[in-house]
Order: C-alpha cells, then structure tokens, then sequence
DNA sequence: GAATATAGGACTGGAGAGGTCGCATATGCT
DNA sequence: AGCATATGCGACCTCTCCAGTCCTATATTC
C-alpha cells in the first residue's frame, strides 16, 4: 500500500527527538515514548535496531539511554528506515520465496526502477539537520 | 513497508498491455491474465476499478473486454496506483479510525509530507506513453 | 440459446504489522 | 551489597489486511 511502517514512524521520530536534544546526553526509550505516546517496549526494539545498524549508540544502567552515534547531517530519514524495515523497494520482483512470476514478462519492471530510485534519493537527502531546519527544502527540488 | 500493493502492480501492467495493444481494440482480463500469469480472477475485479475510476471503457460479451478510456499520455501511473489502492500518503497521520496519536507532538509529519509531495510528483509525471518509450526519463531528473 | 464477457459481492487463508511479556545483563546510587 | 533503572533479545499474541477464490447476475455475440 505504499506505506511507511509504524516501527520506521516511530524511529524517524525518535531520532529527530534525539537531534533535538543530544545536547542533553543520552535519552532513555521510556521518556522518548513518553513524550510522543509511543508503546515503550516496542521503541525499545526499534531503538535496538538502529543500534545494530550504527545509527545510535546505547548506554546501559541508570541514566542510561540513547544518542546519535554521529552528526545529524550523516543520518538520513532512509538510514533510519531501510535499518527498520529493510531496503527500501517498492515492488515485489523477488522476495525471499523467489521471484514474482511475472517478471519474465513484466513490461513495467524497469519504469518502477527508476520511480523507486527517486524516493530513493528523496529519503537520502533528507537528513535530520535539515529535518530541524525550519526553511529546508529537499535537494533537486 | 513501502511497497506497492500486488493489485497496484497487475493494474499497471494491465494498463501497459491496453496501451500497447490499443490498436488492437478490447482485451479480455482473461487474454491479459495468462499473458502475465496474473490470476484472472483478480485481474477482473482491478479491471473493474479502473473502469469505475474512468480509466478504461469495458465491453461486454463475447469479444468484449478493455481498452484504454483516453490517450495513453493523459493515463499516469499515480492515476492507477490510485485508483486500486487509494489515494498516495506514505504516513498513517489520518486514517478512517481517527488520527495517529502522535500528531500533536509529531516533529516529522511536515518532512515526510515533502517527500509524499515528492514521490506523488514521481508517479504523476509517469504516463503510460512514457513507459513505453524506450529513452524515456523521469521529469526534473 | 450457448458461449463468452464484465459487474460485483461474500468468503477464506495466510502473512505480516503492531504490540506485550519475561528474562538476562549492564550501570549508577545509596 | 542491594536496589532501581537501563538496554538486549527472543517468544508470543492479536488483529488487520492483502491476495486469491467462488458464485451469481447481467450483457453481448453468433
Ligand atoms: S510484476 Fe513486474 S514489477 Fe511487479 S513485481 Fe513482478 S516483476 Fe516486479
Ligand atoms: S507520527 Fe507523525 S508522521 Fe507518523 S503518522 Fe503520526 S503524525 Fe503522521
């Protein structure tokens, strides 16, 4: 349905929150889902992924929590959701079950191609400094 | 998870057909069907959509079938994505159960919406004449 | 009237999204 | 030491929605 996941939702969310305060050190999964009404255990699990991915780094115990792993310029909205959900491609010509059986035929594999490199492209110019940037525009736009 | 519903894609390679074959005069879900392994079943009811939504004219009876409402450059892939699956909005922001609960202290509903408009941009400038044509390229790219 | 087509609704199975829980582990505070 | 607070991680559950099937009604051709 063309549609982002609530998980990848909620880590743009969380990461831009981050942004925002990384002045502040590390910010726990709990006050993070606090402040947006995100269900604690489920950020939790986002958050952990975009640890695994290098996105944030964590720290355990009291006062503990999350930050950027590096400057916001170097994190973009598709880090964060390709981290979530995987590489972001908007067909089905091969999934882990093989590949769809129209592709020998299929006529618009390749215009679909180049329509995904462009949202492609449009989350990978969307870091979150420019997120936070009240004037911002979107490169080639 | 971003990606185009099996629906969506049967209906643009449907189209795509009719636009090929236009000067062959109506094709039937059926003959369309086996050409791309489509279940046929399927394939009619996403037909029927896009008569309903003006895309196409249907015939019925023997002979019958689809063929394309207008001229293949004024038939967008936005136009059919659209009309199958709804209108184009990567977030959950508003659904038909009311608003996500996020949104009063969202901070990347604004983001996400420019590159909505962005990929909206994408599909729109891509016409079933310009699918077929192979040099062809995206607008503003 | 037989064959072939669309129109459209009801229904089903299964995958996956969204969310919960419990437990292990690491850290800071008193 | 002991407790509270964190992350890390896997198992599990529920519910929605996609994909696909089926059946019936209607329209057209021959
Ligand atoms: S139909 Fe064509 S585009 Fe759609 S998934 Fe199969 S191959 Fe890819
Ligand atoms: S979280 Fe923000 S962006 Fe995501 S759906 Fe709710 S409002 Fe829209």
């Amino acid at each position: 349905m063309l549609k982002l996941s609530k998980k990848a939702d909620y880590g743009l969310l969380a990461v831009n929150h981050l942004t925002l305060y990384r002045s502040q050190g590390s910010v726990s999964a709990r006050d993070i889902g606090k402040t947006y009404r995100i269900p604690v255990g489920l950020l939790a699990k986002v958050l952990q992924r975009l640890v695994q991915k290098g996105l944030l780094k964590s720290e355990h115990g009291a006062n503990g929590g999350y930050r950027l792993a590096k400057p916001a310029e170097f994190i973009s909205a598709l880090d964060v959701i390709s981290a979530i959900d995987g590489p972001v491609v908007i067909t089905s010509c091969k999934t882990e079950r093989g590949e769809c059986v129209q592709t020998p035929a299929c006529t618009v594999k390749e215009p679909l191609r180049r329509v995904n490199d462009r949202i492609v492209e449009a989350l990978s110019s969307l870091s979150f400094a420019h997120i936070n940037n009240p004037t911002f525009r979107l490169a080639a736009n």
